[in-house]
DNA sequence: ATAGGTCTTAAACCGGGGTTTAAGTCAAGC
DNA sequence: GCTTGACTTAAACCCCGGTTTAAGACCTAT
């Protein structure tokens, strides 16, 4: 029976207040009753569903399949189904995205092992050898090294 | 020595070619030769920048950064330190992105499990309760569940 | 030598996801 | 009764990361 404000909700959630006014029009906040003065009123029901709409938005569905869900649930237990098999496609594809960025990071950590390497290197004492004369003209086309 | 040429570049990273001219309009492939015909060669060079920036671009580094990143390794060695503590920097903001999807993973995963409690017990032989009298007016307006 | 395929360029365009601005209404405190 | 602060709206604006378009140059096979 709680009515949050939009202030309320968007410090509550963290979210600036035009983000929810942009998800209202957007048709991600149906039936946002207005008070006397023309005010939005989060009930309970929003609240929780502004809850599940960060939660799928946090995990990069794009806002049109967000709406697409919440068309469901305003169209009520007929579309359990549909709701069901939206989020399990969904989760599916979220694994898959975590793993692929565990991948990139796999490479990347690799680098950050070559970086500290070679500053470990540096520092113990590794004169540079760029002064020796025998290497004058090795490295002429100066190397890039990554 | 492997001189690839944009198209099979392309193939090999699974991009498209406009997107490998952008990256090189916007400085992520400095010193990219042409060919007599002014097409462009990839160097092995570029070819492994080409797999560094992917991975950095997997894990959501904007553009701009990865521009700076490779600015520095053509800099050379004296930036080494500068590249280590900005992947440093990228991987615990990428560890941080993939803990906050795991958790709002959970929460889906929680709707999920209720979802699919609700269609089990409709199989379940649940017979309507809507025609049921004493039940007629309790839910009066229309329960909106998620 | 002509057609197809591959390449080049600059510039315009697109889609997603907001954010900002301008102009105005309202309620409360002084 | 007047200012302050919170709220409203529609529309314009912005950033990012490309993609598409238009016009043209070049190699290769027939």
């Amino acid at each position: 029976m709680k009515n949050t404000s939009i202030s309320e909700a968007a410090a509550h959630f963290g979210v600036p207040e035009s983000t929810l006014r942009y998800y209202e029009k957007k048709g991600l906040l149906p039936h946002l009753r207005r008070d006397g003065a023309g005010r939005r009123i989060f009930s309970e029901f929003h609240m929780t569903l502004l809850q599940v709409i960060l939660n799928l938005k946090r995990t990069n569905m794009p806002l049109d399949s967000i709406r697409q869900y919440v068309v469901w649930v305003v169209e009520g237990e007929d579309t359990t189904g549909l709701r069901l098999d939206m989020l399990l496609k969904h989760r599916q594809s979220v694994l898959g995205e975590i793993a692929g960025m565990q991948q990139a990071l796999d490479g990347i950590d690799i680098k950050i092992g070559r970086y500290e390497e070679r500053i470990e290197n540096r520092e113990k004492g590794a004169f540079e050898q760029d002064d020796d004369p025998r290497s004058r003209d090795q490295n002429h086309r100066k190397e890039v090294r990554l």
